[in-house]
DNA sequence: ATAGTGGTAGTTTTT
DNA sequence: CTACCACTAT
C-alpha cells in the first residue's frame, strides 16, 4: 500500500459480469497474431463462429482467447472449454498458463462426454440420476444388449438378426442424429426393416435397463445432460451462469445433439465460440455433421463470423495438394488456404508391388530421413483402419525403429482388463448388470442360463452376496468363493483403487491361467493397470476416466520400454486430427482402401473419405509422402487392386513427384 | 445347461 | 485374423 492512501478510507466497487475491470493487459496481442486471428480473439460477448483452415493457427487463437478474458477480469472458473480429446484440452490450458500464468488451472476443459459426467454427477438427482452411476463402454453396452436379447428370446429369430454391434450402433446414431430408431432403421438399416418390432422392442427393454440400474452409456451423457438442461429451470440457470463463456473446438465434429447441449448450456448469456473447419469433418459415424457449422448461426441469431485462411504449417506444395483434392468437393464454407511461404518440394507418390514393398519403402525412407537429422517423432506413418499397419509393424521391428501406435484396439477393451474392472464395479454399483454379468460367466459352471438366474436373484435385494452363497449345484463352491471375495474387498471400498485391485487380482489369478494361454502377457497389461490406478484415489474417478478417457495407446505399446525415447508415430487419421509432424507418410492409398469399397455406396461416404485424405495430407508441415501397394487382392469385389486413390485422379502431374520403387538387383534394368 | 470344438463370415474410424 | 455362431460331448 503506497503512501498517499494511508489515511484513506478504502472502498470496495464490486465487480459486476458485464464491466470487466480495465483492461491492463500484459501481452501484445496484436503483436502475437494475424489480423483474422486477432479479430476472433478480441470478442468478448455474443455467439462467434471461427471458421479455421487446416494449420491456421486454430489453437493458437483460442489460447489467446482464453488468455486474454482472464486478462479482462473475467473469472477463470466461468470458462468452459470443450476439446475433442482431454488431452487437447490439457495442452491448450498449459499453453495459456504459459502465457498468463496459473489462473488458468481454473478454467474448465474437456471433452463433452466429461463434462457432461462432472456435470451429471452434481446435479444429475434432479432428474433422478444417482451420483454414483456407472458409465458403459460400447463393449458393456454391446454386452447388455445380449444379455437383453437372450432374456427377450430373441436368439432364434433366425440368422438375419442384427448383430450386437449393429444394434449397438443402430441405437447410438439415432440419437446422436435425433432421428427415431424407426425412420433410422427404414432408411439406413432397410435390409433388417422386417425386424423392426424385435429391434424396438429391444430398444425399450434397452432403455429400461440402463434407467433401473443406473447404467449411463456415452450417449446417455450427453441426453441427460441436455434433459437436465431442458427439464429443470433453476439448475439450467445455475450451470449456466457458472459456465459464462464456452469455447467449442473442432465444432464440425460436433453432432446435432451436442449442438442441443451448448444451446442449453449457454440459454443466459450466449456467449458461445465455435471453431471448425467444415472440410475436416471425419466423424459422420458418431452422427457428426458439417452442417452443424452451417446451421450455428441460426441456432444463435447474430453469430459473428471470422475465416481464419493463412496457413502456417505446411509447404506450398503441400498446401496445394490439399487445396485440390478438397476443390473437387461439391459442398462446402467457401475459404481458401494460402500461404506466404516459398520453397518445398512437391509431394511423393510412390508406388510398390506389394503391402511388403511398401512396408519396406516406409521404413527404409524413415531412416534416411533420421540421417538427415529428423528425429523420429517428427514423422509419422498415417493409415484409414488401424490393420493396415500390420505388415509394416513386423518390418519396423525388424529395422529397430522404436514406434508408438494411436487408435485402433485399446488396452481397456482387452478381456482381461474388462474382467477385473467388472470385479470393482460391481463392488462399487451393486446394480451394474453388465459387470455382474461378466463376473458370474468367469465362474466355473456358470453360463447364460445360470448367470440370467442369479442375476435376476441379485437385483432384487440389499445383500447380493448371500443370493450368490445361497446357490447350490455344480456352480455353488464356485459363486460361495466369488460371493466371499467380494464381501470382504466390499468392506474396504473407500480404499484406495490400486489396493482393491491387487486384492482382487489375487481372486483372479487362477482364473486368468486358466482362460488364456498367453497369459504373462496379460498379467503385465493388468500389472500396468493397477500402476494407473496408483494415482487416484476415488474409485469412481478412476472407473470414470477409464471410460471417458481410456489411453490411446494400443495394448503393446503400454508395456513397452523405451518409453522416454523419441518414436515414430503411427496414427489413424482420426487419432491424428488437431496433430502436426514434419514428415509424414500416407499409405494404403490405393483405390479400393482409401476411399474404402465400403464407402463407394453413398456420395456422402465417399466425401467423408475425400475430408479424411484432406485431413490427412494437412498434417504434413515439409515432406509428404503417399504411398500405395498395387496388386492387393480386395474379397469383397473379387477384383484386383493397383489403381490410386481417385481422390489424386485430377491433381496436376507437376505437383506430386511420381516414384516406382524396384528391387536392388532390378534396378539396372531400368537405367 | 455348460464347456469345448470347429467352421465361417465379416473386417473402419471413437467418446 | 478374430469374434461370433452352431454343434457336440459331457
Amino acid at each position: 500500500m503506497d503512501s498517499l492512501n494511508q489515511h484513506s478510507k478504502l472502498y470496495i466497487l464490486k465487480r459486476s459480469h458485464h464491466t470487466p475491470r480495465p483492461a491492463r493487459l500484459s501481452l501484445n496481442y496484436a503483436e502475437a497474431l494475424n489480423a483474422q486471428q486477432l479479430a476472433a480473439v478480441e470478442i468478448v460477448d455474443g455467439p462467434a463462429l471461427v471458421i479455421a483452415g487446416a494449420g491456421s493457427g486454430k489453437t493458437r487463437t483460442l489460447v489467446y482467447r482464453v488468455a486474454r478474458l482472464i486478462e479482462l477480469g473475467i473469472d477463470p472458473s466461468a470458462i468452459l472449454l470443450f476439446t475433442f480429446t482431454r488431452k487437447a484440452a490439457q495442452e491448450m490450458l498449459s499453453r495459456v498458463g504459459q502465457l498468463i500464468g496459473p489462473a488458468s488451472e481454473r478454467v474448465t476443459g474437456g471433452t463433452f462426454h466429461s463434462v457432461a459426467n462432472l456435470l451429471l454427477r452434481r446435479y444429475g438427482r434432479a432428474i433422478g440420476l444417482d451420483p454414483g452411476f456407472t458409465i458403459l463402454d460400447r463393449g458393456d453396452t454391446e454386452d447388455l444388449i445380449n444379455l437383453l436379447r437372450g432374456q427377450l428370446g430373441l436368439n432364434e429369430t433366425g440368422k438375419r438378426f442384427p448383430r450386437k454391434h449393429t444394434l449397438a450402433e443402430m441405437f447410438s446414431k439415432s440419437v446422436n442424429t435425433l432421428r427415431s430408431l424407426d425412420d433410422l432403421v427404414l432408411t439406413q438399416y432397410s435390409h433388417f426393416s422386417d425386424y423392426l418390432p424385435e429391434i424396438t422392442k429391444l430398444h425399450q427393454a434397452y432403455l429400461t435397463a440402463k434407467q433401473q440400474r443406473q447404467l449411463v452409456d456415452y450417449d446417455d451423457l450427453l441426453v441427460k445432460l441436455r434433459e437436465l438442461l431442458g427439464k429443470d429451470e433453476s439448475v439450467r440457470h445455475n450451470i449456466s451462469q457458472t459456465y459464462r463463456y464456452i469455447l467449442v473446438d473442432e465444432y464440425q465434429d460436433t453432432n446435432p445433439l451436442q449442438a442441443q447441449v451448448i444451446r442449453g448450456l449457454a440459454a443466459t448469456h450466449d456467449n458461445v465460440m465455435v471453431v471448425g473447419d467444415d472440410s475436416q469433418s471425419i466423424y459422420a459415424f458418431r452422427g457428426a455433421t458439417f452442417r452443424n457449422i452451417m446451421d450455428f448461426p441460426r441456432l444463435f441469431p447474430g453469430t459473428k463470423l471470422y475465416k481464419l485462411e493463412e496457413n502456417y504449417r505446411s509447404t506450398r506444395p503441400i498446401l496445394e495438394l490439399a487445396n485440390h483434392i478438397i476443390a473437387a468437393a461439391p459442398e462446402k464454407y467457401s475459404k481458401t488456404l494460402f500461404t506466404r511461404s516459398q520453397g518445398g518440394s512437391p509431394p511423393t507418390l510412390a508406388q510398390a508391388v506389394s503391402e511388403h514393398a511398401q512396408s519396406r519403402f516406409v521404413a527404409q525412407k524413415i531412416l534416411e530421413l533420421r540421417e538427415e537429422g529428423i528425429p523420429l517423432d517428427e514423422i509419422a506413418v498415417l493409415f484409414r483402419s488401424s490393420f493396415h499397419t500390420f505388415d509394416l509393424e513386423l518390418e519396423l521391428s525388424r529395422c529397430n525403429i522404436p514406434f508408438i501406435k494411436r487408435g485402433g484396439f485399446k488396452f481397456v477393451e482387452t478381456a482381461h482388463v474388462k474382467d477385473l474392472l467388472a470385479y470393482v464395479r460391481v463392488i462399487h454399483n451393486p446394480h451394474d448388470t453388465v459387470s455382474w454379468n461378466r463376473v458370474l460367466l468367469l465362474v466355473e459352471g456358470v453360463g447364460p442360463k445360470r448367470a440370467r438366474d442369479v442375476l435376476t436373484g441379485v437385483l432384487d435385494t440389499d445383500r447380493p452376496f448371500d443370493v450368490l452363497k445361497a446357490v447350490t449345484g455344480r456352480a455353488g463352491q464356485g459363486l460361495r468363493d466369488l460371493a466371499t471375495m467380494l464381501e470382504r474387498v466390499s468392506q474396504g471400498e473407500t480404499r484406495p483403487p490400486a489396493e482393491l485391485l491387487a486384492d482382487v487380482m489375487d481372486y483372479y489369478l487362477p482364473i486368468l491361467k486358466d482362460h488364456y494361454d498367453d497369459y504373462p502377457k496379460r498379467i503385465r497389461d493388468l500389472e500396468h493397470l493397477t500402476i494407473m490406478a496408483e494415482r487416484y484415489d476415488r474409485l469412481d474417478e478412476f472407473l470414470a476416466d477409464l471410460t471417458l478417457e481410456p489411453p490411446d495407446e494400443s495394448v503393446m505399446d503400454v508395456t513397452g520400454q523405451d518409453r522416454d525415447d523419441e518414436r515414430l508415430v503411427l496414427s489413424t487419421i482420426h487419432s491424428a486430427k488437431g496433430l502436426e509432424w514434419r514428415c509424414v507418410f500416407i499409405i494404403w492409398l490405393v483405390d479400393g482402401r482409401f476411399p474404402s469399397t465400403y464407402s463407394f455406396l453413398t456420395e456422402e461416404d465417399l466425401e467423408e473419405e475425400r475430408r479424411l485424405l484432406y485431413v490427412a495430407v494437412t498434417r504434413a508441415k515439409q515432406k509428404l509422402f503417399l504411398c500405395y501397394p498395387i496388386n492387393i487382392y480386395d474379397k469383397i469385389t473379387g477384383s484386383v487392386l493397383s489403381k490410386p486413390s481417385r481422390f489424386l485422379d485430377h491433381v496436376p502431374p507437376t505437383l506430386l513427384e511420381s516414384w516406382t520403387l524396384v528391387e536392388e538387383d532390378e534396378a539396372y534394368h531400368w537405367r
